[in-house]
DNA sequence: TATGAATGAGAGTTCATTCAT
DNA sequence: AATGAATGAACTCTCATTCAT
C-alpha cells in the first residue's frame, strides 16, 4: 500500500495520458464527438483501449480533459499579452492572438464541438460548473481587461459583452470559413476581425 | 386490404414525406446527425421505419432533403423582401429577417450541424455540388442583392463577402448565446447586427 | 400506424420469443446467469442477438420472463392435483409432484440460480414485487392448501411453514445430489421426501 | 530497498495470503464467483492485484483455498465435540454445530457457491479430487460417525445418508431462509432441524 | 406504400491477467 | 514479494438497414 511507486511509472503514466489527450484531439476534431472511436483514440497514442480506460472514466472524460488544457492555455497565453503599448498596439496584439487561434483548424473544430455538445445537453452544466466558470472567467475576468485599463472595473458587463461579441462573431467566421473557403477567405475574416474589434472597444467605451 | 377514404396514393405519399422531414427536423436539432435515430424519426411522424426507408435511402438523405426545403425557403422569402425604400430601410428588412431566422433554434442548430457534416466530409461535397451550388447561390446571387442596386454586378465579389460575413458572424453569435444565453443575449445580438450589416455594406461601397 | 398486424407477423413473434426462453433456460440452466452469453441464447434459438433485444430489454429481463413462466405453470399444476381421497393419497400426489419437479435438472438449477440472484441484489425485490407476491401465493395460499381441508384458515401461518418447510429441505437435497451424485441419491432424496412432508403434516396439524 | 522492522519474509508472505482469503471470502460471498473482481479482493485487503497474483494463480485458485480452509475447519471443530453423554446429548451438539454454521450466512453463500461452481464444471472435479474426497471424508468418515458408536461400522453407508440427508436439506432450509426470510424463519429452521436429526438417525439405526 | 421482425456490424466498457520495475 | 500500467479478449447493447409480407 506504498503510495510512492517508482518515479518510472509516474513519469510513465503522465506521459500515456498527455499521449492519449493528444490523440483524442486528433480524433474528436476529425470525427466529431459521437463518431471518435476510442479504439482510433488508443491507436494513434500507439496504446489499446485498455490504456484508455484506466487514465479516463469514459469518452466524456477526454472530452473535458482537452477542455480543461485548452481553458488552462488561453489563460496563460492571455496573461501573458502585453499591456504596454496604445490602444491600437494592444487591440492589435489581441487581434493576433485571436487570428491564430481561429487559423487553428483543429482548435476550432474542438471548441465547436464542445459547444454542440453543452448545448445538447443543458444536465451536463451542472457537472461542467467548474469548467464553465473557468470559461467564463477567461472570458470576462481575465487579463484580457487588464489590457484596457480605459475600462473601469464599473464596467465589467460591458467588456464581458466585448470579449463574448467579438469572440462569437470571429467564431461563426471561422466555422464558416471552414465550411466554404472559397466564399469566405482568411484575409476576409482577418479585416474583420480588425474592424469588429475596434467597433465592439469603440461601443464599450460609450456612455 | 382496401385503402379507406385517404385521397390518392400519391398525395399520401408526399404527405408522408412531410411529416417525416418535420420530425426529422426536430430530432436532428436535438440530437445531432450521429446520435439521431431513425426510430424517433419515425415514431415522432406517426410512422414507422418501414415507411422511413420508402421514403429515404438512409439517414443522410433526409438530412439533406431538409437542407433542400431550407435552401428553397430562404429564397422565396429573400425574394419576397421589398426592394423599395431607402438604404436603411433596406437595411432594416434584412436585418430583421436575419434576426428572425437566429432566433429559431432549431433553424440556428440545423444549419450548424449540417455545416459540421459537410466539413469533415470533404468528399461528399462532390454529392452534394448541386445543393452546395444552391447555397453559394443564397449566399450572394440571390435578389438580397436586388436590394442593394447601389452595388453594380461589377461588385459581385463584395456582395459575397458583405452577405458571408455578416451572415457567418451572426451565426457565430447565435451558436455562443445557445452556449451561454447568460453571457451573451439575444438583445446584444441583435444590436451586433445591426453593426455589422451596416458596417459591412458600408465597406462593400468603398472604392 | 395500424396496430393490427398480418397473423403471421404476430405468430411469428410470439413463436421467437418463446424460442428465445426456451433456448435461456437451457444457457442459464448450463453456464448461471452471470457466465451466460446472450449470444449462446440466440444461437441456440437459431436466431441472432438482435432478435434477443427485440424481444427483451437485458438479460435480467429473460431471466425473470422464465420464473414468471414457471410460477405460472406451477400454480397450474398444482391446481389440478385432486384434491380427493384420504389424506395419505393427497400427500402421495404433492409428493410425487415435488419429486418430478425436483428430478428437472434444469428446473432445479433455475431456482437456484433465481434465488442466488435475489439474495444478492436485495433492491431488486422492489422490482421483482409482482413476481415475489405470485411466489409467495405459490407456496402458502395456492390450492396446494386446498387439498388439506385438515388445516383450517386459522392455520394460514402453519400451512406456510409447511409448504416452505418441505420445499426448501427438498431443494437442498435436489442441490446436493447434483453436487454429490454418489453420496446422495435420487432414492434417498424420495424417502426422504415421504418422511418430511409426513412430518411436517403432522407437526402443522398439532395445535 | 531495505526492508523495514517486518518479521521475515515468509510470515509476512503468509500473512499477506491469509488476508487475500480473509477479503475473498467477503467478496465471493457477497458478489458471487463470476461477479467477483480480484480488484476488489486485493483492495479489501489492502493490497493491490500484483499481491494477489504473487500468492495465487487465478481467481479460481484462491476459490479453492477457501474451500480447503473450511473442510480443514470444519474437521477440527467436529473433532473437538464431545462423544460424551447420552444419545439425545450428542445430537444435541451436533445440531447446535450444524446451527452454528446455518446462522453464518458467509459461510452458506460461500458452499452454496462452490456446489454450484463444482456442478456447472464436472470436469473440474479430476483436479478437485483431492478436495472433494477431503469432503466427503468430512461428511461420512470423520469423528462425527465417532459420536454415534450404535451406528456400527457395518452401516457406513447408512451414516453417510444420515449426515448428508439431514446436511442437505439444513442447506435447503438456510438457503430459502436467506431468500425469503418473511416466510421462513430461523426458528422454523432451528424446529426443523431437531426434527430431521432425530428422524434421520431413527431411521439409521432400523434394521 | 408501409410494416416490423430480424440482421449483424460495431462501439463502449470491463476485467482477468501479464510484465517490467 | 509487491506494484500498477498495460493488454486484449470477451461481452453487452445499439441501431442503421434489409426483407418477407
Amino acid at each position: 500500500m506504498q503510495l510512492k511507486t517508482s518515479p518510472h511509472k509516474q513519469e510513465r503514466a503522465v506521459a500515456t495520458r498527455g499521449e492519449l489527450i493528444l490523440a483524442a484531439r486528433t480524433v474528436f476534431a476529425r470525427d466529431g464527438f459521437e463518431s471518435a472511436r476510442i479504439e482510433d483514440i488508443a491507436r494513434i497514442a500507439g496504446k489499446t483501449r485498455g490504456a484508455f480506460y484506466a487514465n479516463f472514466s469514459d469518452k466524456e472524460d477526454v472530452f473535458f480533459a482537452i477542455y480543461e488544457e485548452d481553458v488552462a492555455r488561453d489563460q496563460e497565453r492571455i496573461s501573458a499579452l502585453s499591456a504596454a503599448g496604445s490602444l491600437e498596439e494592444r487591440v492589435d496584439a489581441i487581434a493576433a492572438y485571436l487570428a491564430e487561434a481561429l487559423d487553428d483548424r483543429q482548435r476550432v473544430l474542438l471548441n465547436l464541438e464542445f459547444k454542440m455538445y453543452v448545448i445538447r445537453r443543458p444536465q451536463k452544466r451542472k457537472r461542467l460548473s467548474e469548467l464553465y466558470s473557468e470559461m467564463c472567467v477567461r472570458c470576462a475576468t481575465t487579463k484580457i481587461n487588464n489590457l484596457f485599463p480605459e475600462l473601469t472595473d464599473a464596467d465589467l458587463q460591458k467588456r464581458r459583452r466585448l470579449t463574448m461579441e467579438v469572440g462569437a462573431a470571429m467564431e461563426g467566421l471561422a466555422l464558416n470559413s471552414l465550411f466554404s473557403p472559397e466564399n469566405l477567405t482568411v484575409e476576409q475574416r482577418k479585416r474583420y476581425l480588425r474592424i469588429a474589434s475596434a467597433e465592439a472597444l469603440r461601443s464599450a467605451q460609450e456612455t
